[in-house]
RNA sequence: CGCGGGAUGGAGCAGCCCGGUAGCUCGUCAGGCUCAUAACCUGAAGGUCGUCAGUUCAAAUCUGGCUCCCGCAA
């Protein structure tokens, strides 16, 4: 088929690539505008404009859909369909319906449940059992469409947003590959009830509190894992907890109560196994004590 | 030129300000001890101190360039 490819983030590449291998032309792909970031602020582009860059494949940054102009752009691609994962525009109604067959949209959660910006990292924070896949028909609601195929996978006491993350991308792009292999896409509409939205992280929660239960703060350390970060300080310096596991231990919340990292929450403790200091790489909990050590009754502050 | 930290045996760090025999915790190897152990004891191997140049009798340490890694902020 003819596609046009929409996205920004590395979650998105997973799909393009596959959409590539699959044999599919792209006709254009459209992402993000390169915007300064990272250290020293300079412009980058994102990962997906990168990507397609190094494929050869034109690449449009509009920083709006909203014009006639740019609509008009869009719909001389004259593409068969649109394939759209992560790319943090809204889309006007004259692009959902200039594609022969319309828009398809990978979203990370099984809908209804989490729609919008970060449903991968919301889902663990909120300790839910299962994640998924869902990839739908888009309408002009923020994810609302009627859904053509969902894929579910189980959290464990193990999942980061990192491992949920690779897991989703791949799957989601597995899924968009057989939704267009059909010959006629079917999608059935989202039910109503359950619907839950996925706000964007903001740093300030990165910070972790330990009243919290153990199992909340655990959930939110690799719901923030690794980026950007759940962190506490301990004598001013500011330390990221990228994994740790809940272990049956009391005491008083936000203390550490041996010299192996074990730190009590509102109830229960948990115990950090990967993290990282302040202008440090992130390493084990023995290597990281070798350098930091951190004796018992230390309070994180 | 957004702000800042860092590069030292396999790992994590100290030493650098006040130049002069490279140190700590751990790992590895060999031997010992123990009913036993990620236990303990003894011994050993392993580093041109990121890179290039400069200053100096002498540079991990002082000066300048370069490469790479990371935290903040976006």
């Amino acid at each position: 088929m003819r596609l046009v490819f929409m996205g920004t983030p590395d979650f998105a590449v997973a799909t393009l690539k596959a959409l590539i291998g699959a044999g599919h032309e792209i006709a254009c792909v459209y992402s993000q505008p390169p915007r300064p970031a990272g250290r020293g602020m300079a412009e980058r582009p994102s990962p997906v404009h990168a990507f397609a860059a190094s494929k050869g494949i034109e690449v449009r940054t509009p920083t709006s859909l909203k014009s006639p102009e740019e609509q008009a752009r869009f719909a001389a691609l004259n593409a068969d369909a649109a394939v759209v994962v992560a790319y943090g525009l809204l889309l006007p109604k004259p692009v959902l319906d200039a594609p022969r067959l319309g828009c398809f949209n990978v979203h990370a959660s099984l809908l209804p449940r989490w729609r919008g910006a970060a449903p991968i990292q919301r889902a663990i924070m909120s300790g839910d059992a299962e994640s998924g896949v869902t990839i739908m028909r888009m309408e002009e609601g923020l994810d609302t469409g009627p859904m053509c195929k969902v894929s579910r996978l189980a959290i464990t006491p193990t999942t980061t947003a990192q491992s949920l993350h690779d897991e989703l991308a791949a799957l989601g792009a597995r899924l968009m590959i057989e939704v267009l292999m059909q010959d006629e896409i079917a999608a059935m509409p989202q039910p109503a009830e359950g619907v839950t939205y996925a706000k964007k992280i903001d740093k300030a929660e990165a910070r972790i509190d330990f009243s919290k239960s153990a199992d909340e703060v655990r959930d939110h350390i690799h719901g923030l894992s690794p980026f950007p970060g759940a962190w506490f300080s301990v004598s001013g310096t500011r330390i990221k907890v990228l994994l740790c596991e809940v272990v049956q231990c009391q005491g008083k919340p936000g203390s550490f109560l041996d010299d192996a990292l074990t730190v009590a929450c509102g109830s229960g403790a948990i115990k950090l196994l990967k993290l990282q200091r302040e202008g440090k790489g992130a390493m084990e909990a023995t290597d990281f004590l070798r350098g930091f050590p951190i004796a018992r009754g230390t309070g994180t502050g």
